[in-house]
DNA sequence: ATGGCATACGTTATAGCATTACGCAATCGA
DNA sequence: TCGATTGCGTAATGCTATAACGTATGCCAT
């Protein structure tokens, strides 16, 4: 299903290290993480991630300068991605929003601007951060 | 107009570069803008950036890690605030639109999420770089 | 097959961004 | 006067990302 065989190996170890873990990571964890993988350097993170956010299946959060794999890795090639981020638990939401595109559109089009990536990042509380005895469990 | 006899010697020679320059500054390009002014550490650029955050007066642009002087400094404390950055001649130009706070609110809703902060910004090309026969005038 | 090109890799060093930790000084209200 | 708060100055450190080098590999047209 997320099966990528053009992948490297380097690409693919750094895809399914994203895959594994439930919050975004920094590209110096994944790095310890891949350390007894033959991983030594950033540099080898940052090509592979550089190519997996080329194939959109990997995102990187600005906000906090850490990489998510992409929870919807169909094709989603034309959308405007939005990204909820838990403080407290660091879990992400990742969805998008037609009327948003719609309404950045707009803007674009009376502005002449020409985009070519747009990050859209809320941080705050998740529904069980928020309120624990809401029934949700709340990650280590 | 836009003093704040609040504001301390350092916060007040950050927030003037920064209105001085037509585009994001580092902190540590501000650093070095202000050391004739016996600015010596990263520290105090950062402090007075906190500062400032705080009251409105400056944005963090997440994106590309620096600063902007807010270009609506009246109080624009319910707004959520978006960004157009072109990457060739770095100009910026801040706005809000009431469409996406709403859209936002409602995914916010359905979510039972508590934001706290909430980044726009769009890079790309503004007008004038994408068609410089256009008139407008590129910044060096 | 051979040469040229493109892509990925490995390694070292360096650049750029941000915070921790400590102590001092000024301010203000109890 | 005391204690709390806020800002300041300095040094050290940590985190994030890229530059620059050379090598290896696969592919393809010659
Ligand atoms: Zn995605
Ligand atoms: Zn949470
Ligand atoms: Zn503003
Ligand atoms: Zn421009």
């Amino acid at each position: 299903m997320t099966a990528h065989p053009e992948l490297t190996r380097n690409q693919a170890l750094v895809l399914k290290a994203l895959g594994q873990a439930e919050i975004p990571l920094s590209a110096y964890t994944i790095l310890d993480l891949l350390r007894d993988d033959g991983f030594r350097a950033p540099l080898q993170v940052y090509r592979a991630l550089d190519k997996l956010q080329e194939l959109g299946l990997v995102h990187r959060l600005e906000s906090i300068s850490a990489f998510v794999a992409c929870a919807h890795p169909h094709c989603h090639a034309h959308e405007i991605i939005a990204f909820a981020i838990c403080r407290t638990c660091g879990r992400v939401n990742e969805f998008s929003d037609a009327g948003i595109e719609e309404r950045l559109g707009r803007w674009i089009e009376a502005h002449k601007f020409e985009p070519e990536k747009t990050t859209i990042e809320m941080s705050g509380l998740c529904a069980a951060c928020a309120d624990p005895s809401n029934g949700a469990s709340v990650g280590a």
